[in-house]
DNA sequence: TCACTATAGGTAGCAACCCTACGCATTGGA
DNA sequence: TCCAATGCGTAGGGTTGCTACCTATAGTGA
């Protein structure tokens, strides 16, 4: 998959992992691609920027750890989090019945 | 809607407008505002630009020509446009379905 | 002991791409 | 006469994901 289509979908997508409980980064991407069958792989230089950004948006909260001699930022939800992600689902939806609309070519099982 | 979510969809959206026929950049533009019920109306410093891209690109060929004292610049389809534009329909389709289980939270419509 | 892999975090710089904000020209209506 | 709609265009900027790299620990195997 290329990936840059993700542009502007990332984030939600963050958060939709963080959604099950709080989680560290690396693990979040390891659930990320566990979720989509191996297809979409982040690499660590998208992951780790993008939850430092949500962080600074106050969309989740990390804090620090250590875990098997391994220092770990465990990230969670903070309530902005929580409607921003509620926020974003909707977004999707849109967009998606938005694009299938005008890309047509039966892409949607709906119209057949 | 927030086009920024666009990144990497927008030349499929191009293509498909034109995949009825010839048009010019101007009706491109109005085409996509209709097809989606007003919801993506794409500013003229997006559209042209993209066309060009998708020019250079050869999936697209261009003509200029005079209409009501207004010149216009009329695209259509290459071959390699339109094979481009099944591809963007495949990858719209994974795209989507990757998104979609990643997101979760009842992603599909489709089930209506 | 040494090398390598997996885990875990990080940054710098780049490139793609859409947007904002303009500019130009013509036609037609108020 | 002025303005809106039509129609084309460019310059510059900002967001954002990617590539490429760095640091560190634990565990495995030679």
């Amino acid at each position: 998959m290329r990936a840059e289509a993700l542009k502007g979908h990332l984030d939600g997508l963050l958060l939709a992992t963080l959604e099950g409980g709080p989680q560290h980064g690396y693990a979040v991407k390891e659930a990320l691609r566990d979720a989509t069958g191996g297809r979409l792989d982040l690499p660590t230089g998208t992951v780790y920027p993008a939850l430092h950004r949500l962080e600074r948006a106050g969309l989740i909260k990390g804090s620090w750890s250590v875990v098997g001699g391994r220092r770990r930022r465990t990230y969670e939800l903070t309530e902005q989090g929580r409607r921003s992600l509620a926020g974003a689902r909707d977004h999707w939806q849109e967009f998606a019945a938005v694009i299938s609309a005008a890309l047509g070519g039966g892409p949607w099982p709906a119209t057949n």
